[in-house]
RNA sequence: CGCGGGGUAGAGCAGCACGGCAGCUCGUCGGGCUCAUAACCCGAAGGUCGCAGGUUCAAAUCCUGUCCCCGCAACCA
């Protein structure tokens, strides 16, 4: 009856906090593919989980003066805990810090090593130690990191890499022949063209800068960074082991069927990962998806907005299906989606609640009304009822045509199709008309039969994505769960079963208002908590990467003036910078500086700021820089000049 | 200056690889119905497909130019 195994992983979840909707969007889409392809009859293997290492964590832990350890323990508990609130089917949960892991990752490691794939060398470039990466200077943006746009110092360091230029011809052949490999396709043209062909770096695979990592076990200073770590966890989580002596689950399930992922890591899944599993001599997983992003409307989330929205707190406003079925339908294939609670709301209200469970509610009473709940097909057709048949017996192939494709919001448009034709049904049919005529019970009870019999296959489809509503709508129905294959086959409700007498309502109406309301209160709550459990909500302060000490002379070197900005303008064509002519002393200096966004040209103008005279000229953007205007930066990259406090002369040294 | 995504009806989106009547959902308006959660069904209004050119019998779709927005990402691997 199986039709075979099937392996789809989620990728595993940072562990330096809370995830949000967002992240969480991810393994609700995975546990929905993974459960239709349970329901079709595969042997499905799912697997999350979560990474825990990194200088990152290492840092958080050590502001909340707890080990790291500790730290992961409560990040992955928090972590699983909202997994399971949505309802998630998976078979295995990792954790980078599980032993089994740890022991086989160093295994990977010293096997790459020893044959020569992986060797030491020597880093040395611009570091960006939020990012936690190392940039050539031809990649920094204004001299900042091109991630994030913070400073970068530069550093060396002893380091491992990964040797990615024996197996890039084989990736490239790999990728041309098997054109399914990355999704969406948009997607493998993008890695092609701005990394396969254009030649890989060696990959760093080790880190010094931090301790809390898995240690390379023959070279205890280092250990092992975050792409050997987190990716292999597809096959340590399976019980591979490098020296042969898997577990039956690696046998089975290797290669994976589908790697979900964002689209954001989909370079480090379709080329190193590939690279990685070639040099271990193992087969490559059949296809990776990298999905979108679901983006908040009023622009991205962010903590300092307070418009984060957690799945928890969706949850408890719209309940479990409610918010899988937004966010499974809301998102796009290859687009990013929004949400906001209105258009949640509004799908609630106007998809689950009249179109489904008022559905569901109307057909319970009517069969109540008239049978006492008892449904039985009289087998009284009427020629309309041809339509409406093929309508629902065709919701099957179509879902299943979407399903393959991976398009999973498109088949729950095809479910919801079969539930909007039951409706429509309704009206042709007037089954109150009916009711009053004697003589018409057989037909009567014949489109009832017929609705059950509609919703029953429905509620059946629903089910990978809806799991919770699906059975409550059969249990009420007194229907079977059915196999998909069954799903085709327009009659299989058994006649003559008693429906529920006391139908639930599945879905409320909401008010947006009164969500909206909910909504703030939930903000302000959060918002006392968090003041409370600081006491003083202290003045955050912020540590950055100290400096070697240079002497006095150094210092001097420096010349640092007060100047008068005299006029500014925009840079044109470019992103963030604005061109300022500096009065200082009696000379004037253009200065360009990466601060658009942060003060407006009009804004500058009259200005007294700190100059730094003797730099080095630069040209930024095409236009020539003198000096550098010195700002301070916050945790959120909020830029603000400096200026004297009080009335100074242009031209005043400043030392 | 870099890379990526986008601009189609009031809102959210599809259509574009392969030109052929501009579509879906919500909202709005009108009608119908009363079994049902003021739900359901039918109908209508509303878009020169960002702008300007070009190719073509025919362009949202292909080409050229241009403007605008967003992101470089989920608290920052």
């Amino acid at each position: 009856m199986t039709k075979g195994n099937y392996y789809i992983t989620t990728a595993i979840a940072y562990t330096s906090g809370k995830p949000h909707i967002g992240n969480t969007y991810e393994i609700v889409l995975a546990d929905s593919i993974a459960r239709y392809k349970r329901q079709q009859g595969y042997n499905v293997r799912f697997q999350t989980g979560t990474d825990e290492h990194g200088q990152k964590i290492e840092i958080k832990a050590k502001d909340a003066g707890v080990t790291p350890k500790e730290f992961v323990d409560g990040v992955a508990g928090q972590i699983k805990d909202i997994w399971d609130l949505m309802n998630t089917s998976y078979d295995k949960f990792v954790r980078t810090t599980d032993e089994y892991h740890e022991k086989q990752i160093q295994k990977i490691f010293k096997k790459l090593y020893e044959q020569g794939d992986i060797y030491k060398g020597e880093y040395e470039g611009m570091y960006c130690t939020p990012c936690e990466s190392f940039f050539t200077s031809s990649q920094l943006v204004d001299g900042k990191c091109p991630d994030c746009g913070r400073e970068v110092q530069n550093a060396k360091e002893e380091a491992y890499f990964l040797k990615l230029g024996k197996y890039t011809q084989r990736l490239i052949d790999h990728i041309n022949a098997n054109p399914e490999f990355i999704q969406p396709e948009s997607r493998k043209n993008e890695m092609m063209n701005n990394f396969l062909l254009a030649g890989l770096q060696d990959l760093c695979v080790s880190r010094t800068s931090f301790k809390w990592g898995i240690p390379v076990d023959f070279d205890d200073r280092h250990v092992v960074y975050v792409w050997i770590d987190a990716l292999s966890n597809y096959i340590t989580g399976l019980g591979y082991d490098v020296d042969g002596n898997h577990g039956d689950l690696y046998k089975n399930f290797w290669p994976a069927d589908l790697h979900l992922i964002g689209k954001d890591i989909l370079r480090f899944h379709t080329i190193y990962w590939p690279i990685m599993l070639m040099a271990l001599d193992l087969p490559l997983p059949k296809q990776i998806f990298g999905h979108p992003w679901l983006l908040q409307g009023d622009g991205k989330m962010s903590k300092s907005k307070g418009n984060v929205i957690y799945a928890d707190d969706l949850v408890d406003l719209f309940g479990v299906d409610a918010v899988r079925y937004f966010v499974l339908h809301e998102m796009p294939f290859d687009n990013d989606g929004v949400i906001t609670w209105e258009l949640v709301t509004e799908r609630v209200n106007s998809d689950l609640a009249n179109t489904l469970g008022n559905l569901v509610n109307r057909t319970i009473s009517m069969s109540n009304k008239y049978f006492g709940g008892v449904v039985k097909n009289e087998g009284v057709t009427e020629e309309i009822d041809a339509d409406f048949i093929s309508v629902v017996a065709g919701t099957k192939d179509k879902v299943e045509e979407k399903m393959n494709k991976l398009r999973v919001a498109d088949a729950i448009t095809e479910i919801f199709n079969l539930f909007k034709r039951c409706n429509k049904y309704i009206d042709e049919t007037m089954p109150w008309a009916l009711a009053k005529d004697e003589a018409k019970q057989g037909r009567l009870a014949t489109v009832l039969y017929n609705l059950v019999e509609g919703i029953s296959i429905g509620a059946n489809l629903l089910y990978a994505f809806m799991p919770e509503t699906s059975e409550k709508i059969l249990a009420q129905l007194n229907a079977s769960k059915r196999d998909i294959e069954e799903l085709a086959t327009f009659g299989k409700y058994e006649s003559g079963t008693k429906v529920t007498e006391t139908p639930e309502i599945l879905f409320a109406r909401l008010d947006v208002n009164e969500i909206l309301e909910k909504v703030e209160a939930m903000k302000a709550a959060a918002a006392a908590a968090n003041g409370e459990a600081k006491e003083e909500p202290a003045e955050p302060v912020i540590d950055i990467e100290a400096k070697p000490e240079i002497s006095y002379d150094d210092f001097a070197k420096l010349q640092f003036q007060v100047g008068e900005i005299i006029a500014c303008e925009e840079v044109k064509k470019s992103k963030k910078l604005l061109c300022s002519q500096v009065k200082i002393g009696s000379q004037v200096k253009q200065i360009v500086s990466g601060i658009k966004g942060h003060y407006t040209a009009e804004e500058m103008v009259g200005k007294k700021v700190m100059v730094l005279v003797n730099l080095k000229p630069a040209t930024l953007a095409g236009v020539l820089s003198e000096g550098m205007l010195l700002c301070a930066e916050d945790e959120n990259g909020v830029l603000a000049l400096m200026t004297p406090e009080k009335k100074m002369p242009s031209g005043a040294e400043i030392a």
